[in-house]
DNA sequence: TCCCAATGGACTATTCTGGTCTTATAAGAC
DNA sequence: GTCTTATAAGACCAGAATAGTCCATTGGGA
Protein backbone atom coordinates (compact mmCIF):
# COMPACT_ATOMS: atom_id res chain seq x y z
CA UNK A 1 0.00 0.00 0.00
CA UNK A 2 2.96 2.11 0.13
CA UNK A 3 1.85 4.29 3.02
CA UNK A 4 3.90 5.82 6.06
CA UNK A 5 2.91 4.16 8.92
CA UNK A 6 0.71 7.12 11.51
CA UNK A 7 3.51 6.88 14.32
CA UNK A 8 6.08 8.12 11.16
CA UNK A 9 3.11 10.60 11.37
CA UNK A 10 3.06 11.46 14.07
CA UNK A 11 7.03 11.72 14.76
CA UNK A 12 6.87 13.92 11.74
CA UNK A 13 4.35 16.37 14.02
CA UNK A 14 6.01 16.26 16.46
CA UNK A 15 9.57 17.15 15.56
CA UNK A 16 8.09 19.98 13.44
CA UNK A 17 6.19 21.12 16.14
CA UNK A 18 9.43 21.17 18.43
CA UNK A 19 11.13 23.05 15.48
CA UNK A 20 8.78 25.61 15.28
CA UNK A 21 8.80 26.30 19.17
CA UNK A 22 12.23 25.95 19.36
CA UNK A 23 13.05 29.14 21.56
CA UNK A 24 9.98 28.08 24.30
CA UNK A 25 12.12 25.93 25.53
CA UNK A 26 11.00 22.33 26.36
CA UNK A 27 7.71 20.50 25.14
CA UNK A 28 6.11 17.82 26.76
CA UNK A 29 4.48 14.90 24.99
CA UNK A 30 1.34 15.99 26.84
CA UNK A 31 1.38 19.23 25.03
CA UNK A 32 2.40 18.13 21.91
CA UNK A 33 -0.40 14.98 22.20
CA UNK A 34 -3.04 17.80 23.36
CA UNK A 35 -2.28 20.07 20.75
CA UNK A 36 -2.83 17.38 17.81
CA UNK A 37 -4.70 15.21 19.35
CA UNK A 38 -2.27 12.25 19.56
CA UNK A 39 -2.97 9.72 22.10
CA UNK A 40 -0.41 10.67 25.16
CA UNK A 41 0.46 7.15 25.62
CA UNK A 42 1.33 6.07 22.00
CA UNK A 43 3.13 9.84 21.29
CA UNK A 44 5.53 9.03 24.16
CA UNK A 45 6.90 5.89 22.47
CA UNK A 46 7.65 7.70 19.65
CA UNK A 47 9.61 10.42 21.36
CA UNK A 48 11.02 7.90 23.08
CA UNK A 49 12.13 6.20 20.14
CA UNK A 50 13.21 9.81 18.82
CA UNK A 51 14.96 10.15 21.78
CA UNK A 52 17.34 7.20 21.63
CA UNK A 53 18.07 7.51 17.86
CA UNK A 54 19.37 11.05 19.06
CA UNK A 55 17.54 13.53 17.49
CA UNK A 56 16.06 14.82 20.88
CA UNK A 57 16.76 15.80 24.22
CA UNK A 58 15.08 14.39 26.83
CA UNK A 59 14.44 16.46 30.37
CA UNK A 60 12.57 14.16 33.10
CA UNK A 61 10.97 15.82 36.06
CA UNK A 62 8.41 18.55 36.47
CA UNK A 63 8.61 21.27 33.67
CA UNK A 64 10.45 18.31 31.49
CA UNK A 65 9.87 17.98 28.15
CA UNK A 66 11.47 17.40 24.50
CA UNK A 67 13.81 19.48 22.71
CA UNK A 68 15.33 19.47 19.15
CA UNK A 69 19.29 17.31 19.54
CA UNK A 70 20.71 19.19 16.24
CA UNK A 71 19.60 21.79 14.17
CA UNK A 72 16.59 21.06 12.06
CA UNK A 73 18.19 21.41 9.32
CA UNK A 74 20.21 18.57 9.75
CA UNK A 75 16.93 15.86 10.22
CA UNK A 76 16.20 14.67 7.46
CA UNK A 77 12.50 12.78 6.62
CA UNK A 78 14.08 10.11 5.83
CA UNK A 79 16.10 9.63 9.26
CA UNK A 80 12.85 10.06 10.95
CA UNK A 81 10.74 7.69 9.17
CA UNK A 82 13.72 5.21 9.64
CA UNK A 83 13.73 5.50 13.35
CA UNK A 84 10.42 5.16 13.78
CA UNK A 85 9.08 2.75 11.32
CA UNK A 86 12.60 0.88 10.55
CA UNK A 87 14.11 0.59 7.13
CA UNK A 88 12.29 1.71 4.01
CA UNK A 89 12.05 -1.52 1.65
CA UNK A 90 10.59 -0.91 -1.52
CA UNK A 91 10.75 -4.45 -2.52
CA UNK A 92 10.90 -7.69 0.13
CA UNK A 93 14.15 -8.66 -1.60
CA UNK A 94 16.31 -6.02 0.04
CA UNK A 95 15.57 -6.87 3.62
CA UNK A 96 17.56 -9.98 4.34
CA UNK A 97 19.97 -9.68 1.18
CA UNK A 98 19.06 -12.97 -0.95
CA UNK A 99 18.50 -14.40 2.54
CA UNK A 100 14.68 -15.76 2.28
CA UNK A 101 13.12 -14.51 -0.43
CA UNK A 102 13.16 -17.63 -2.96
CA UNK A 103 12.67 -15.37 -6.29
CA UNK A 104 16.11 -13.70 -5.61
CA UNK A 105 18.00 -15.70 -8.36
CA UNK A 106 15.10 -15.39 -11.11
CA UNK A 107 13.76 -12.03 -10.14
CA UNK A 108 13.41 -10.21 -13.02
CA UNK A 109 12.69 -6.80 -11.43
CA UNK A 110 15.15 -6.36 -8.44
CA UNK A 111 17.50 -4.02 -9.95
CA UNK A 112 14.58 -1.98 -11.70
CA UNK A 113 12.73 -1.42 -8.46
CA UNK A 114 16.56 -0.74 -6.54
CA UNK A 115 16.87 2.23 -8.55
CA UNK A 116 13.44 3.14 -7.69
CA UNK A 117 13.74 2.49 -3.81
CA UNK A 118 16.74 4.98 -4.12
CA UNK A 119 14.86 7.81 -5.64
CA UNK A 120 12.72 7.60 -2.48
CA UNK A 121 15.28 7.52 -0.12
CA UNK A 122 16.93 10.27 -1.91
CA UNK A 123 13.71 12.27 -2.00
CA UNK A 124 13.09 11.56 1.24
CA UNK A 125 16.26 12.57 2.42
CA UNK A 126 16.40 15.46 0.60
CA UNK A 127 13.86 16.90 2.97
CA UNK A 128 14.85 18.25 6.37
CA UNK A 129 12.43 18.96 9.22
CA UNK A 130 13.48 22.66 8.61
CA UNK A 131 11.83 22.29 5.30
CA UNK A 132 8.60 21.18 6.90
CA UNK A 133 9.08 24.34 9.20
CA UNK A 134 8.95 26.91 6.79
CA UNK A 135 6.15 26.04 4.61
CA UNK A 136 7.41 28.41 1.21
CA UNK A 137 10.14 26.36 0.54
CA UNK A 138 7.80 23.89 -0.23
CA UNK A 139 5.13 25.60 -1.73
CA UNK A 140 7.43 26.42 -4.77
CA UNK A 141 6.94 23.06 -5.56
CA UNK A 142 3.69 22.21 -7.68
CA UNK A 143 2.82 20.02 -10.05
CA UNK A 144 5.20 21.19 -13.84
CA UNK A 145 2.96 21.03 -16.82
CA UNK A 146 5.19 18.40 -18.38
CA UNK A 147 5.55 14.74 -17.40
CA UNK A 148 9.50 15.32 -16.22
CA UNK A 149 11.68 12.49 -17.29
CA UNK A 150 12.80 9.34 -16.08
CA UNK A 151 16.30 10.58 -15.26
CA UNK A 152 15.53 14.07 -13.81
CA UNK A 153 12.96 12.05 -11.19
CA UNK A 154 15.90 9.62 -10.49
CA UNK A 155 17.76 12.54 -9.85
CA UNK A 156 20.62 11.32 -11.83
CA UNK A 157 21.93 13.69 -14.38
CA UNK A 158 23.38 12.50 -17.88
CA UNK A 159 26.62 12.48 -17.05
CA UNK A 160 28.28 9.93 -14.73
CA UNK A 161 28.38 7.54 -17.58
CA UNK B 1 6.96 1.25 6.92
CA UNK B 2 6.91 2.52 3.45
CA UNK B 3 6.91 -0.70 1.53
CA UNK B 4 5.38 -2.40 -1.84
CA UNK B 5 3.49 -5.19 -0.86
CA UNK B 6 4.21 -8.58 -2.52
CA UNK B 7 1.89 -9.12 -4.71
CA UNK B 8 3.06 -5.58 -6.14
CA UNK B 9 6.29 -7.23 -6.45
CA UNK B 10 4.63 -10.24 -8.19
CA UNK B 11 2.36 -8.15 -10.64
CA UNK B 12 5.64 -6.57 -11.66
CA UNK B 13 7.49 -9.59 -12.20
CA UNK B 14 4.85 -11.37 -13.92
CA UNK B 15 4.19 -7.98 -16.54
CA UNK B 16 7.71 -7.74 -17.01
CA UNK B 17 7.92 -11.49 -17.75
CA UNK B 18 5.06 -11.46 -20.64
CA UNK B 19 6.65 -7.68 -21.93
CA UNK B 20 9.92 -9.85 -22.40
CA UNK B 21 8.42 -12.72 -23.72
CA UNK B 22 5.78 -11.26 -25.64
CA UNK B 23 6.61 -12.94 -28.94
CA UNK B 24 6.44 -16.01 -27.46
CA UNK B 25 2.68 -15.63 -27.65
CA UNK B 26 0.56 -16.52 -24.31
CA UNK B 27 1.98 -17.53 -21.12
CA UNK B 28 0.19 -19.15 -18.61
CA UNK B 29 -0.20 -18.14 -14.90
CA UNK B 30 1.47 -21.65 -13.95
CA UNK B 31 4.40 -21.27 -15.80
CA UNK B 32 4.83 -17.37 -14.30
CA UNK B 33 4.76 -18.99 -11.13
CA UNK B 34 7.32 -21.52 -11.86
CA UNK B 35 9.49 -19.61 -13.28
CA UNK B 36 9.40 -16.99 -10.55
CA UNK B 37 8.36 -19.42 -7.48
CA UNK B 38 5.47 -17.44 -7.13
CA UNK B 39 2.54 -19.65 -5.39
CA UNK B 40 0.51 -20.45 -8.11
CA UNK B 41 -3.48 -19.78 -6.71
CA UNK B 42 -2.03 -16.17 -5.47
CA UNK B 43 -0.16 -15.19 -8.83
CA UNK B 44 -3.56 -15.92 -10.43
CA UNK B 45 -5.55 -13.72 -8.21
CA UNK B 46 -2.88 -10.87 -9.07
CA UNK B 47 -3.26 -11.99 -13.03
CA UNK B 48 -7.19 -11.95 -12.77
CA UNK B 49 -7.15 -7.91 -11.41
CA UNK B 50 -4.69 -7.13 -13.66
CA UNK B 51 -6.40 -8.38 -16.46
CA UNK B 52 -9.94 -6.55 -15.03
CA UNK B 53 -7.66 -3.71 -14.43
CA UNK B 54 -7.06 -3.70 -18.18
CA UNK B 55 -3.38 -4.18 -18.66
CA UNK B 56 -3.80 -8.26 -19.65
CA UNK B 57 -5.96 -10.12 -21.95
CA UNK B 58 -6.96 -13.74 -20.82
CA UNK B 59 -7.08 -16.59 -22.92
CA UNK B 60 -9.34 -19.51 -21.60
CA UNK B 61 -9.34 -22.89 -22.10
CA UNK B 62 -6.31 -25.43 -23.54
CA UNK B 63 -3.02 -23.48 -24.17
CA UNK B 64 -4.69 -20.21 -22.53
CA UNK B 65 -2.59 -17.75 -20.45
CA UNK B 66 -2.46 -14.15 -20.56
CA UNK B 67 -0.48 -11.48 -22.96
CA UNK B 68 -0.13 -7.58 -22.45
CA UNK B 69 -2.77 -6.03 -23.49
CA UNK B 70 -1.03 -2.71 -24.39
CA UNK B 71 2.13 -1.78 -25.00
CA UNK B 72 4.73 -2.17 -22.34
CA UNK B 73 5.61 1.58 -22.94
CA UNK B 74 2.05 2.65 -21.57
CA UNK B 75 1.97 0.78 -18.63
CA UNK B 76 3.47 2.41 -15.47
CA UNK B 77 4.74 1.22 -12.43
CA UNK B 78 2.43 2.98 -10.80
CA UNK B 79 -0.77 1.84 -12.63
CA UNK B 80 0.35 -1.36 -11.46
CA UNK B 81 0.64 -1.02 -8.02
CA UNK B 82 -2.54 0.91 -7.80
CA UNK B 83 -4.54 -1.43 -9.57
CA UNK B 84 -2.92 -4.26 -6.96
CA UNK B 85 -2.56 -2.51 -3.83
CA UNK B 86 -5.01 0.16 -4.58
CA UNK B 87 -4.20 3.43 -4.20
CA UNK B 88 -0.96 4.71 -2.89
CA UNK B 89 -1.58 6.73 0.33
CA UNK B 90 1.38 9.04 1.70
CA UNK B 91 -0.26 10.47 4.87
CA UNK B 92 -3.44 9.16 6.17
CA UNK B 93 -5.45 12.40 5.52
CA UNK B 94 -5.00 11.93 2.10
CA UNK B 95 -7.57 8.67 2.42
CA UNK B 96 -10.89 10.18 2.78
CA UNK B 97 -10.64 13.78 2.95
CA UNK B 98 -10.58 14.97 6.07
CA UNK B 99 -13.42 12.49 7.31
CA UNK B 100 -12.09 10.63 10.53
CA UNK B 101 -8.97 12.60 10.78
CA UNK B 102 -9.18 14.47 14.12
CA UNK B 103 -5.88 16.00 13.23
CA UNK B 104 -6.90 17.90 10.30
CA UNK B 105 -7.06 21.16 11.39
CA UNK B 106 -4.04 21.23 13.48
CA UNK B 107 -2.19 18.82 11.08
CA UNK B 108 1.19 20.73 10.39
CA UNK B 109 2.59 18.08 8.17
CA UNK B 110 0.03 17.47 5.70
CA UNK B 111 1.27 19.74 3.06
CA UNK B 112 4.71 19.44 3.18
CA UNK B 113 4.05 15.63 3.00
CA UNK B 114 1.61 16.50 0.44
CA UNK B 115 5.00 17.35 -2.04
CA UNK B 116 6.22 14.37 -1.08
CA UNK B 117 3.21 12.22 -2.21
CA UNK B 118 2.93 13.74 -5.34
CA UNK B 119 6.91 13.20 -5.47
CA UNK B 120 6.89 9.47 -5.26
CA UNK B 121 3.59 9.38 -7.71
CA UNK B 122 5.50 11.14 -10.01
CA UNK B 123 8.60 8.91 -9.60
CA UNK B 124 6.65 5.43 -10.20
CA UNK B 125 4.37 7.04 -12.92
CA UNK B 126 7.36 8.02 -14.73
CA UNK B 127 8.76 4.49 -14.91
CA UNK B 128 7.00 2.19 -17.12
CA UNK B 129 7.20 -1.92 -17.65
CA UNK B 130 9.20 -1.25 -20.78
CA UNK B 131 11.76 0.61 -18.44
CA UNK B 132 12.10 -2.50 -16.38
CA UNK B 133 11.82 -4.28 -19.41
CA UNK B 134 15.25 -2.75 -20.85
CA UNK B 135 17.47 -2.58 -17.70
CA UNK B 136 19.81 -0.52 -19.59
CA UNK B 137 17.82 2.34 -18.63
CA UNK B 138 17.66 2.31 -15.81
CA UNK B 139 20.86 1.54 -15.37
CA UNK B 140 22.36 4.73 -16.22
CA UNK B 141 21.13 5.86 -13.43
CA UNK B 142 23.55 5.95 -10.25
CA UNK B 143 23.68 7.65 -6.98
CA UNK B 144 24.98 11.73 -8.21
CA UNK B 145 28.15 12.70 -6.16
CA UNK B 146 26.13 16.28 -4.90
CA UNK B 147 22.75 15.46 -2.74
CA UNK B 148 20.03 16.67 -5.71
CA UNK B 149 18.23 19.99 -4.32
CA UNK B 150 14.96 19.71 -3.52
CA UNK B 151 13.08 21.09 -6.27
CA UNK B 152 14.89 18.77 -8.45
CA UNK B 153 14.31 16.18 -6.86
CA UNK B 154 10.07 16.93 -6.37
CA UNK B 155 10.21 18.04 -10.46
CA UNK B 156 9.21 21.37 -10.19
CA UNK B 157 12.07 23.66 -11.55
CA UNK B 158 12.31 27.09 -10.62
CA UNK B 159 9.66 28.25 -13.02
CA UNK B 160 5.98 28.93 -11.65
CA UNK B 161 6.76 31.63 -8.96
C1' DT C 1 -15.21 -35.99 -23.55
C1' DC C 2 -11.14 -34.91 -21.24
C1' DC C 3 -7.83 -31.80 -19.93
C1' DC C 4 -6.07 -27.53 -18.91
C1' DA C 5 -6.59 -22.93 -18.42
C1' DA C 6 -8.75 -18.87 -16.17
C1' DT C 7 -12.48 -17.25 -12.71
C1' DG C 8 -14.46 -16.51 -8.34
C1' DG C 9 -15.36 -16.95 -3.62
C1' DA C 10 -14.63 -18.31 0.97
C1' DC C 11 -11.43 -19.18 4.28
C1' DT C 12 -7.10 -19.11 7.33
C1' DA C 13 -2.63 -17.99 9.47
C1' DT C 14 0.47 -14.58 10.37
C1' DT C 15 2.06 -10.18 10.83
C1' DC C 16 1.73 -5.24 11.54
C1' DT C 17 -0.46 -1.32 13.34
C1' DG C 18 -2.41 1.53 16.65
C1' DG C 19 -3.32 1.83 20.99
C1' DT C 20 -3.79 0.92 26.19
C1' DC C 21 -2.12 -0.11 30.79
C1' DT C 22 1.12 -0.49 34.31
C1' DT C 23 5.26 0.31 36.70
C1' DA C 24 9.53 2.60 37.43
C1' DT C 25 12.52 6.59 37.47
C1' DA C 26 13.98 11.44 37.49
C1' DA C 27 13.70 16.06 39.03
C1' DG C 28 11.67 20.41 40.43
C1' DA C 29 8.16 22.69 43.83
C1' DC C 30 6.50 23.19 48.27
C1' DG D 1 10.68 14.65 52.43
C1' DT D 2 6.86 14.10 49.78
C1' DC D 3 3.97 15.63 46.01
C1' DT D 4 3.54 16.42 41.48
C1' DT D 5 4.78 16.07 36.86
C1' DA D 6 7.53 14.53 33.54
C1' DT D 7 10.07 10.77 30.83
C1' DA D 8 11.26 5.51 30.37
C1' DA D 9 10.12 1.00 29.44
C1' DG D 10 7.72 -3.01 29.43
C1' DA D 11 3.79 -6.12 28.57
C1' DC D 12 -0.42 -6.47 26.49
C1' DC D 13 -4.46 -6.40 23.14
C1' DA D 14 -7.89 -5.66 19.31
C1' DG D 15 -8.37 -4.87 14.65
C1' DA D 16 -6.75 -4.64 10.08
C1' DA D 17 -3.92 -5.97 6.35
C1' DT D 18 -1.03 -9.37 4.06
C1' DA D 19 0.05 -13.64 2.16
C1' DG D 20 -1.57 -17.60 1.12
C1' DT D 21 -4.78 -21.83 0.66
C1' DC D 22 -8.77 -24.44 -0.83
C1' DC D 23 -12.54 -25.50 -3.63
C1' DA D 24 -15.92 -25.19 -7.09
C1' DT D 25 -17.05 -23.28 -11.70
C1' DT D 26 -16.58 -21.86 -16.42
C1' DG D 27 -14.59 -21.81 -20.94
C1' DG D 28 -12.17 -23.54 -24.78
C1' DG D 29 -8.95 -26.91 -27.41
C1' DA D 30 -7.61 -31.35 -28.82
Amino acid sequence: MLKLTKKADYGLIALKHLAVNADAGVASAKEIAETYHIPLPLLSKILQKLNKSGFLRSEQGNNGGYRLARSARDISTLDVIRAIDGPIILTHCFTDHNKGCLITDTCNVREPLRKVHEGILKLLGGITIQDLASDEVLNQVSMPPPPPKLYELLGGQTASK
